[in-house]
This record gives C-alpha cells, sequence and structure tokens, in this order.
DNA sequence: TTTATTTACGACAACGTTGTCGTAAATACT
DNA sequence: AGTATTTACGACAACGTTGTCGTAAATAAA
C-alpha cells in the first residue's frame, strides 16, 4: 500500500493524491474528496519514514535523563510527552546513568537529524560539555532542565535551587539546629552547587561557621554512602541537622539512625530535596522540598518546540525558573 | 556531508565508499582503510533518515505504557532501555494514561514502519484489543508485559500473579484476618483478575467465605477511592485486613486509617503490591509483593529483539513467568 | 474576441542510502 | 597458454514521499 497504488486506483497521478492527502490549495475540493475516502476505504497511511526521509525532519524529539526510577523524572518525563503528543511528536528516551560516557555516546547518535530537538539534564559526572557544543553548532533544538550547562548557550529550564538551599537550611537553624551536615551527589552539577550555595550562605547569614567535614559527596553506591553518612555520627562533633539534596540520601540517613537509635528529628532533623508522594508516610513524614516536575517537563517541552518551529526566537527567554515547594513534616521540627 | 562528497573527496564511486564503510567483502581492506580514516576526518556520519527509509528499518523500538510516574514502570524502562542500548537501538515512549482511546491512537501511529517493534503493557480501560490485533496482522513484533492480553497470541512476559495473589491472602489470614478486603483498579486488566482469584481461592482454600461487598473496584481518582475505601470501615462488619493490588490503594488506606485512627496492624493488616524501596521506611513498615520490574523489561526487550531478528521464533514461549517477592513486614503482621 | 490569469492537475527530480548487477583486472585452475 | 574463477570496484535503480515546475483547460479581464 503506498501512494502509486492509491493513485492508480483512484486514475490520478500519485503527485495529486499527495497534493490531496496533504490538503493542497492546488487540489480542488471534489478531488480532495475523492482521494480522502478511497485513502480511508484502502486503508491508506503515508510511510513515516519516507515522509520523515524527505522532508529530513523526524517528527521526534530525544529526552536524555541520568535515570527514570525516580520521583522527578517520571512526572518530567509526563509532561515532555504531553506535549508532545499534543503537537504531534515521538519522543525518544536515552538514560546515561549519570556516566559522562554514556552521554556523549547518545549525542554522538543524535547528531545526525534522528531527532528535531533535544531535551536534556545532565549526568552528574559531566564535567566537559564539548559534546553538548558540537549539537548546539549544528543548530539541533537544545533545552536543558533542572541539570543544566549554562555555558552551552541554549535555553534552560531550572528550579530555584539556591533559594531552596537557602530557606530549607534557614528552617532547619530556625528549629535549633547549630550543626547541620550537607549531603550532596556531585562537584559538577548545576544544581548541587546551586543548592550548596544556598546552604553555604543561609550558615553565613545567621552567623554559623561552616565546617567542611559536615560537606558530604556521595555517589551511586548505596554502601559507602552509607559509611560516609554515619562516620558524620562517630565524632564528638556530631550533626544536629541533615540537608539532603537528593531522596535517597535522606532514606540512607533514616536508616543510619534506625542504626545508631538516633531518634528523628529529636537528636538530628532531616530535610531532604524529593518529589515522593509517600514521604508524608514515613516514620516521620520527611520534610521535602519538592520540585514542579511536571510542569518542568511542559515548560521545558514547549521551548524546545518554539525552538523547532522557530516562532517567536526572541521571546524565548535564556533561563526559566520555576518556584518548587518547602514542605514542611515532622522530621525537621522540634 | 554525505556519502558522495566523501566519495569525491576519495576519487572512489558512492557505491563503493558505502560499502567499505559497512565492511563489505566486496572491498579490499586497503580501499576500506583509506574510507574509514577519509570518514572520520571529515566526521562524516550517516544519514539515519536515510539509512532507514532505504532499509526499511527503524532501528526503533515502542514502549506503550499507562504511566511513568511510578516504582514499577520506571524500572522495567530500565531494562529495556539497557538492552536496547546493547543491541544499538532506539527507545520512544508513549503513555496511555490508562485510556484505551489513546492506546487506540498510539496503535495507528505505529502501524506504518516507524518502529521495528513493539512493548506494551494495557491501559486499564481497554476492553477490547482490536488495535493491536492490527499490529499483530501486520507482523510488526509486539511483547506484552505485565497488563498483557494473551488472546493477541503474541509472546507475554508476566509475574506470577495469581499465585502472589493466593500466599498474601493466606498470609493475611495465617496472621488472624478473617475478613479481607481486596482493593483493585480493573475489571479487564490480566492482572488484576489473576490476583484477584488468588485472593478468592486462598479464602476458599481457608474456609472462609468471600464477601462481595469487601472487593472495590477503584479508579483514577484519588477522592473517591478514599471514600470508597473509608465506607469499607463504615458499617458493623468491618474488615481486618486489606489486600490492595496497587501501591496508592495501600496509601490511601494509610491515610484513612490515620483519619479514622485504625491502628495498622493491630485493628487492620495491610499488603500490597508495590516496588517502592520507601516502603520499608513506612510508618509502619509496609508488607508488599514486589516485582522483577528491571528483570521483566529485560527479558521482554531480548524476547522482542528474538522476534525482530527472526531468530528462534518458534523457541519463543508464548508466556513466561517470572517470580515476585513477597516481603513482609509490620503492617501485616500480629 | 483576444489576451491575461487562475485553477487543477501531471511529470519529474530530488532526499541519501543500500543492494543488485555488470565488468575489467587479477588470480587460479587445467 | 587458455579457460574459469575470484577480486574489487562502478553504474544504477530502487525505497515512497514531497515540492517545484510545466501546462492544458477554465475563467476573468481587456
Amino acid at each position: 500500500m503506498n501512494l502509486k497504488i492509491l493513485a492508480k486506483e483512484l486514475n490520478l497521478s500519485f503527485s495529486t493524491v499527495s497534493k490531496a492527502l496533504r490538503d493542497s490549495h492546488e487540489i480542488s475540493p471534489a478531488t480532495k474528496q475523492r482521494v480522502l475516502e478511497k485513502a480511508k476505504e484502502l486503508n491508506y497511511q503515508v510511510n513515516p519514514l519516507a515522509s520523515n526521509f524527505r522532508k529530513q525532519k523526524s517528527k521526534t524529539i530525544a529526552v536524555i535523563i541520568p535515570e527514570v526510577v525516580n520521583d522527578f523524572f517520571g512526572p518530567v518525563i509526563n509532561g515532555i510527552e504531553s506535549i508532545a503528543q499534543e503537537k504531534g511528536y515521538h519522543v525518544l528516551i536515552y538514560l546515561t546513568h549519570d556516566s559522562m560516557q554514556k552521554e556523549l555516546e547518545i549525542s554522538k547518535l543524535l547528531q545526525n537529524g534522528r531527532v528535531d530537538g533535544i531535551m536534556i539534564s545532565l549526568a552528574s559526572q559531566t564535567s566537559n560539555t564539548d559534546h553538548l557544543n558540537i549539537l548546539k553548532e549544528k543548530e539541533i533544538p537544545l533545552v536543558f532542565f533542572d541539570r543544566i550547562a549554562s555555558q552551552v548557550g541554549t535555553p534552560v529550564v531550572i528550579t530555584d535551587d539556591y533559594h531552596c538551599g537557602f530557606i530549607a537550611t534557614e528552617h532547619l537553624i530556625t528549629n535549633g539546629c547549630k550543626r547541620i551536615a550537607f549531603l550532596t551527589i556531585s562537584e559538577n552539577l548545576s544544581i548541587s552547587n546551586d543548592r550548596k550555595n544556598g546552604y553555604l550562605d543561609a550558615l553565613k547569614a545567621n552567623n554559623i561557621k561552616h565546617d567542611q567535614a559536615l560537606i558530604r559527596f556521595c555517589n551511586e553506591d548505596d554502601i559507602s554512602n552509607k559509611d560516609n553518612i554515619k562516620s558524620l555520627f562517630s565524632g564528638n562533633n556530631q550533626p544536629d541537622g541533615i540537608f539532603a539534596s537528593v531522596e535517597k540520601l535522606a532514606v540512607a540517613t533514616y536508616q543510619i539512625c534506625e542504626e545508631l537509635a538516633l531518634n528523628i528529628p529529636k537528636d538530628v532533623k532531616v530535610i531532604t530535596f524529593s518529589n515522593s508522594y509517600m514521604a508524608a508516610l514515613l516514620n516521620p513524614p520527611l520534610s521535602t522540598i519538592t520540585h514542579p516536575a511536571f510542569e518542568m517537563g511542559r515548560e521545558s517541552a514547549t521551548i524546545l518546540f518554539k525552538l523547532i518551529e522557530k516562532k517567536g526566537l526572541n521571546l524565548i527567554p535564556e533561563k526559566t525558573v520555576l518556584k518548587s515547594n518547602l514542605i514542611i513534616r515532622a522530621s525537621s521540627v522540634r
């Protein structure tokens, strides 16, 4: 089943049929209707491979994220997909597992017209953005969200990480914490640094001198992370507050406290960035900074499609900042 | 940059260059090396749109799932992606939001060569599988996982839902429950029915007569679900055990119990299907039946690629059953 | 009525690749 | 040496669509 066969059935040339199907003004209404009816009857559908090739457009966007097992990236994809579906686009998913090498390989796959646009949230190990600059040079529409590389010079969509880092820390201070540990996952990631700077500035603003020993860089390995966190409580200078920059580190903290028979929030208060709706059901309920993940997906997809359609290019802000919510629960109040 | 330009640079015909790049036996090793070097130098990459079109292969698979905000489908995608990446395939994601209409529209998009294979987990509202039969008739490789339609006659990958329904129910009985409610989400879904049948048979095996009022069908609306669950506790025939077939219904149950000042597990015991690693941290820790989600993704992707490569077509079992884990925690023991 | 313009269609050339076929030259086999 | 076979490449025709261009016929303008 293709245009040629359909055209033969109709006694029309296949270019006429093609134009009729695409509602070209060159074709009379009567012919259009004939064609449409026959196409429906014979269940004709354009061959997307041929069409994409001819037009050098794939009607597809790529989403590159570290992982999908996560209460943040799930809703983000949801938001992206909702916009893509509206626009008639298809969504490819690529996972980097926080590896820069994988991110690089994936970028390479996308350099050559396979997709019309790319949305990316950087791998935590990404320390160099040459592979992304190439995409930018090839003029492939590119939008960063959450974990951004602002030096590439494409639109970015982020949350107010610095501010949240600040107010979460201040919240712990208000609730009596004097020694607040900060658990983070990367020295490269924009979000980690923004959050950390918010934390540091909040300490400074409250005349608490910061202790480098309280800032812990964690990684992908749960075991070593737990050891890392546990060691915080081994000295005689134990923290009375933990600010985790990702959920899994807060969960590890809960487990450590269970092990060490430390009461949350009495002995140590905990707050974390997290999008899990189950945080409210933990023992004790966990205070969180929660991102507008779905909106972030929708917002960045919307910007990407503007880039793709080259519409209102000058209307697109370089930086879009969405507001996160500080949700105070029992884990962080006295 | 294309084959023609590259060929001109090398003073070779473009068909020779094409063959050299694909390591054809028709080309001498010396020429191959020359071509490869030049290609690298000029950063030549095949145009995937042209190549796909010519070969009528997209090197892409589609994954159709109800939602992605979920601790089950996340790891499944992870598993699928890991196999796809090995095989050099790309992964398209489509969300049905449990709507049969959307599932139908998505199926239509995929009928015409856009993808080389499809993996699907049915929408809960899907009551008719004509749209999937069409895919099967068009000989598009198709694998069902978890929420299957066995009548379509393609390979399926499932877990031992009936068995888990049975043993979870029996576990509640062993722990003293006499009136066990079953919370489910669909009358169509294979998994819901399998789980329910396990539940019913476990009651029968233990001489507990089943009460239709204890089987509650829930939907997408959290509010009405809560009302539904709350009404279980309004009569004088209150349940002493709740078996939820999806996590969110167990969470709703926790919230209702909080509201009604019912103690879990003293007043009512709870167990649920769930893949959340946070179940262990709830108050009280929640007993779960946990699926091997990542493996399910890998297993079904592996089968799909066998179908795509037409290798061992007759070796593929119609039905692959993976084992789930019953993880007993405080919410279900006396 | 003659000339300009619009309407409605067909012919055809891409898009960049892949794979089939043809064929000199080189090598192997009698 | 003569014939058969292999090697190594080039020519070329698809794949199915889209968009440009050409052009009769129909309509409008003169």
